[in-house]
DNA sequence: TTTTTAGTTCTGCAAATACAGAACTAAGTA
DNA sequence: TACTTAGTTCTGTATTTGCAGAACTAAAAA
């Protein structure tokens, strides 16, 4: 039977982080997994593992998982051998989840920039704003790898 | 009797844009009124012009907008004599927006900084990789006057 | 003084969400 | 062959949300 246990202070960083990850709109249990994830002294957690040590059903343990895996949150390894899997966080990879982010954002400047386009020519200042967060959103797009570079070389 | 006409064209912009701001989890009729006031030609609309042009109850009009004045998305304006208030989207401070963002973002970097200390030394890696986030998110925090300043250079 | 205007607030309901529980499945084990 | 393991899938339900509609309020107008 799997057990992991959690220090007081671990179950409150999960139950704080899990809070943080909902305002994002994703579900609470996936959220609790996220955080889970991140907290337990393993970094790698079977779906028992999960299930029980945050005292949930084993649907919502499937459903959260299967979430954070098709966004790309989390991914599993196996073991030789071993038939279940092992969950684990996808942080090595933040940089590109941060990439993406940006592109998200980006996303909506092409919007922004349709907009602009449609509207009357006597709202000067408000057009001219707008152009202006599209034109800085583009520029953050692509200034991300100096601004990733510079980070690296001050470390 | 209040009567923005929209296009067929703006109509569209104003759900697409509508759906766009809803993945960030706010409610739906607070996401449509945040996109009119970006699409309508007049930049500046009262209480009856928006709900009428979205064709949503008074009360769920009341709400959307008072959200979004909590949220500091829009703001209000009136004129000598006039009671009633005209809303418009607070576009000209997308500035400080975007470095709330970031802070809100540096927020977790608090927790996440949190977690790593509590962690075992064993997972070096995992630590590793959560101490480079919480690093890179409190640069870019403290970098975001140095690249608003380049890309207004840029111009 | 009644009426209009510009909203706010209070039910109540319909739809969406999130999860538990139980039945099910597919692969490996005894 | 039956049994265990590691999940998935299918109800059902409690909770949350999102909004309509109606009653209400406070200021101004008639």
């Amino acid at each position: 039977m799997a057990e992991i246990k959690l220090t007081q202070g671990q179950k409150e960083l999960v139950e704080r982080l899990g809070v943080f990850y909902e305002k994002s709109g994703m579900q609470p249990a996936s959220c609790r997994v996220m955080a889970l994830l991140l907290v337990a002294d393993q970094t790698e957690l079977t779906f028992e593992e999960i299930q029980q040590s945050l005292s949930i059903s084993k649907s919502a343990t499937s459903g959260a998982i299967n979430l954070l895996l098709t966004v790309n949150r989390v991914e599993y390894i196996t073991r030789p051998g071993e038939r279940k899997r092992y969950f684990r966080a996808k942080i090595m990879n933040w940089k590109e989840d941060m990439l993406k982010k940006i592109e998200e954002m980006t996303a909506m400047s092409v919007l922004l920039k349709e907009i602009s386009k449609q509207r009357p020519k006597s709202t000067k200042e408000f057009n001219h704003t707008l152009i202006e967060m599209v034109s800085f959103l583009e520029f953050l797009q692509t200034e991300m790898p100096t601004i990733f570079k510079k980070w690296e070389s001050k470390k």
